[in-house]
DNA sequence: ACCTGAACACCGTTCAAGT
DNA sequence: ACCTGAACACCGTTCAAGT
């Protein structure tokens, strides 16, 4: 119910009637194609596709034509997969600016940083699950402290808005995922408005009275963009007193 | 190495030796003594103890003393138990104010929701990762709507504020109870500070600068607090102009 | 209604072995 | 070094059955 998405209906290994090595190719082992590269992106695709429940290292050796010890050869173990996936994703955040204006700067960099977790909620997951080391997003959190810095932020003062940033781009995109994932879903949409409708004016008269505001759910992007102005005006604020 | 509380090495099914009616008690079935309550009791410490993997319904089982599919007379699914399990905890959010200034009252309830997703981190889990109806926690979201309401905020921008308070409590809780669960992990910490310490000065010259201020991780409660007053910040000077 | 026990179709990973 | 195949100790859940 809640994981529609787990038997894709698929069969792992094609059974191969055929010896290995009969003409008309494409039999079950493609001898020296695996390497790192080729199973992260595979897993990657897996992940942003079928969800983290959705990828299994026997699946995935399956998808990839081996037999499931032979990704073991690369990886240690499925924790290490993630994490080199995670490092993987990570370094795909677009370059960031790095002169200009602070609070665009600021702006480009969260904005880019809450795309890509959309973009692979898997990272959200990660960023949930797996331990950090807190610098695997070297280039984009420079970016953000220089931007700080240069607007003349002391060190703490800093070192705090570079997190609060984070914090709230990964919330925003935890919570977008959350609804993306009913959004096509019929049935979560009419529990989502029954729930809505069912609220006593009485016990909740000020969630009735948004309840229009509440669904729309602003677009996400918007909503994301609106947080982030929020915390924007604090700091300049901050910087005028 | 990631989930190092798995196995705890105790059995799960005492081996039984005597017979069902044996005097000295306390055999395998406790005949009716499951309920939801019960179930949802267990399910939680189980959770806080050993985290999301750690919840299996043979498991959960187990420890309550019945069979496996005992639980199954209770809930349809183990997707049906995570869901109520977050709603239970939920209804644990402590009693928010609904009067006073609006800006302790914004205070007062994001904080308590930031320590009840720290208190139990599953709860951050579930939140990033089962369908939502968006009106778990009616009486903290009432609150929340109603002090924005109440400071004079249109229906629009109250709205937004709200998701951006709780977002940013999403994604503090999430980044923190990360950072915790290395804490205690002397392997983690030192792979955090050996990272930090091979940064490249050059390339990245401010994370270098900040690295004091970026390992304290500010003790949790007090970065959040800091990202909270930034959010209030701007949204104080909004109302002004 | 409440619970059991066997079974099915899965997991991640170890181990011994092949090339 | 790279990969296989069998095996181990797990999962969630179905199904038929007992009380």
């Amino acid at each position: 119910m809640s994981a529609p998405r787990r038997d894709s209906g698929e069969p792992r290994h094609l059974p191969v009637s055929a010896g290995p090595a009969t003409a008309g190719g494409r039999a079950r082992a493609p001898r020296h194609t695996l390497s790192h590269e080729v199973i992260l992106e595979r897993a990657l695709v897996v992940l942003d596709e079928r969800g983290p429940e959705g990828l299994t290292m026997r699946g995935l050796a399956g998808e990839l034509g081996v037999g499931p010890m032979a990704l073991y050869t690369y990886f240690r173990s499925k924790d290490e997969l993630l994490d080199a996936v995670r490092d993987q994703v990570l370094r795909g955040l677009a370059d960031t600016p790095t002169d200009g204006d602070w609070v665009d700067r600021l702006r480009a960099i969260g904005t880019s940083l809450y795309r890509l977790l959309v973009a692979h909620p898997t990272l959200i997951h990660l960023f949930a699950t797996r331990p950090l080391a807190g610098t695997e997003a070297a280039e984009a959190t420079e970016a953000q402290l220089s931007a700080l810095r240069d607007a003349g932020f002391d060190r703490v003062t800093a070192a705090q808005a570079h997190l609060t940033l984070l914090h709230h781009a990964l919330g925003a995109a935890t919570w977008e995922v959350q609804l993306n994932a009913g959004r096509g879903d019929a049935d979560s949409r009419r529990r989502r408005q029954a729930s809505l409708a069912a609220m006593s004016p009485e016990r909740y008269p000020t969630i009735v009275e948004l309840a229009a505001e509440l669904v729309t759910d602003t677009v996400g992007e918007e909503q994301f963009a609106s947080g982030l102005e929020l915390i924007l005006a604090g700091l300049r604020q901050r910087l005028g007193a």
